[in-house]
DNA sequence: CGGGACGTTGACTCAAATCAATAACCGTGG
DNA sequence: CCACGGTTATTGATTTGAGTCAACGTCCCG
């Protein structure tokens, strides 16, 4: 699986300017930031004119730009302001792994903190904006701003779920299921922020996606035609439309072949498999 | 892939006790447990003062047992004292996805701080105890003893480290380079923790290796034979040595199938594919 | 000794990786 | 303006790795 992915993001955009995505930076409050993640700090007044002093930096990521290089010092968190970020791993060779993806109000970097280098990298998918806490900062404001170590917790739990997920997702038999399973995730994730949960951009190719899923480019194409087919999505391009979202959720539990519960004495079941094209026929395991 | 799987832990016997493993407790302080977390707050009479008085529970987890039930209200953050826990998540149809292990020195539970409940399980591999910090200490014992936030922090950070390298392990094209990676991670864990890096027991059975590997467990089998007559490895049920870490290593690079490399106007290569028994002849990739 | 869980090995089939061709799109530059 | 290279997406043909089914040996426990 895993065709290329080579260097999905333009190599000689990011080699012309300097290695770390280095652009005008703002200037915002800790105040700001937890605002942002949530947290007004309303009944605290005290603890928010303390958060209103401590300032953090803001700065701008133009897409396709590294945050993060893998393999440099890790010396700050970022917290997503605007835009997407792709974290990925990548080897030797070019070959690249997506960790994840992340979004308004997710921090990046957060896996550093157990090393000195950044295990993982961080480019922009479109232009964003990311607030900057240092890693020298960090014990002082979670002291000063109890709010602030709460949020970060949360954050930074939030980032490993999220990593389980797509463990899940990678763990799936058949390349329809993945991409369902995928697409539920990012459904639930744009409820989360408030955004429809029906319709959505995907911000990365194919061969990124491909990657997060754990098959061929091709196969992806392939999947989202066979899910088309099945009238569970519409689909045009990067634009996904989820047209029956009970039908996917049924369909992405169809996770390994039927066979016979734990212990239970229940025979019943296939005898409905086999004959016509394959994933057409995972369908009619569905609930109505 | 995947097969079963199914309760792979006996239920009988999680169900004949209290759901929660539930076991007499002991007692220590915060400063037992960072001293275990490698901080002995030497450089801070006054911290370790502080953390001598705080109480955390020490709890035992017969082998077997759930430390942590999928959906329970999630309550506390464990630290792994002594043994191996398996982490996991299952369907509703019994299915069970083991996320990731955790030994001595590791948090267990943190991926729920950012929901009420836990949304994976955590079963005893063998007999092992674990340190008990209530959810509602968090806050009192990060600002009582900052030493204490910076190693949950580090350990945090190790989880989501840790998961990410599943994802690389699933990422694999073959079965036997999963079972490479996956071995390699292990094998520089067991460094981490000043044990043998060239030999080890695996405290998990072939259906749980699979599940992490993302394989049926049959295939597992299979790839532990390919290796060892690749002389890579010598392996008797559980008990695994690595008999050459580099050639295992190269190998376990061997990702995808080779390709051109970025813009590089390389053309030479494969030609050497093709023929023999698969894997055998993924192995002259090798380095010498 | 029989039942159960576990591990290994073989045979068969099929889903997906691979290889390949085509189309659409984009920014650039003649 | 259109031609051109580059990147991306889709679809088809072919091959093969691994999922599945099944049989067998081992060990442990009651």
């Amino acid at each position: 699986m895993i065709n290329p992915t080579v260097l999905t993001t333009p190599v000689a955009a990011v080699a012309a300017k300097p290695a770390v995505g280095f652009s005008p930076a703002g200037r915002g409050s800790l105040a700001d930031l937890l605002h942002m993640l949530g947290d007004d700090l309303a009944e605290h007044p005290d603890a928010r004119d303390a958060a209103a002093q401590l300032a953090v930096g803001l700065r701008r990521v133009p897409a396709g730009q590294h945050l993060i290089q893998m393999g440099a010092l890790s010396v700050a968190l970022y917290f997503v302001h605007t835009g997407t970020f792709k974290i990925a791993r990548s080897d030797e060779d070019g070959y690249e792994q997506v960790l994840a993806l992340a979004g308004r109000g997710e921090v990046i970097g957060y896996d550093a903190l157990c090393v000195q280098e950044n295990p993982t990298s961080a480019v922009a998918l479109e232009d964003s904006t990311v607030y900057v806490v240092l890693r020298s900062d960090l014990a002082t404001f979670s002291r000063q701003v109890p709010a602030f170590g709460r949020e970060l917790h949360r954050t930074a739990s939030l980032a490993l779920a999220r990593t389980n997920d797509l463990v899940d997702v990678m763990a799936a038999v058949s390349s329809e299921v993945r991409l369902a399973r995928f697409l539920l995730q990012l459904s639930r994730q744009m409820t989360a922020k408030g955004q429809s949960s029906r319709r959505f951009i995907l911000r990365m190719g194919r061969r990124d996606l491909a990657s997060m899923l754990g098959v061929a480019h091709e196969t992806v194409s392939r999947a989202f035609t066979t899910l088309s087919m099945a009238r569970l999505l519409h689909v045009n391009d990067r634009d996904v439309e989820i047209l029956d979202i009970e039908g996917l959720r049924a369909f992405s539990r169809c996770t390994r072949r039927p066979q016979e519960e734990a212990g239970l004495p229940r025979a019943r079941r296939l005898a409905t498999q086999r004959g016509d094209s394959r994933a057409a026929a995972r369908l009619q395991a569905l609930p109505a």
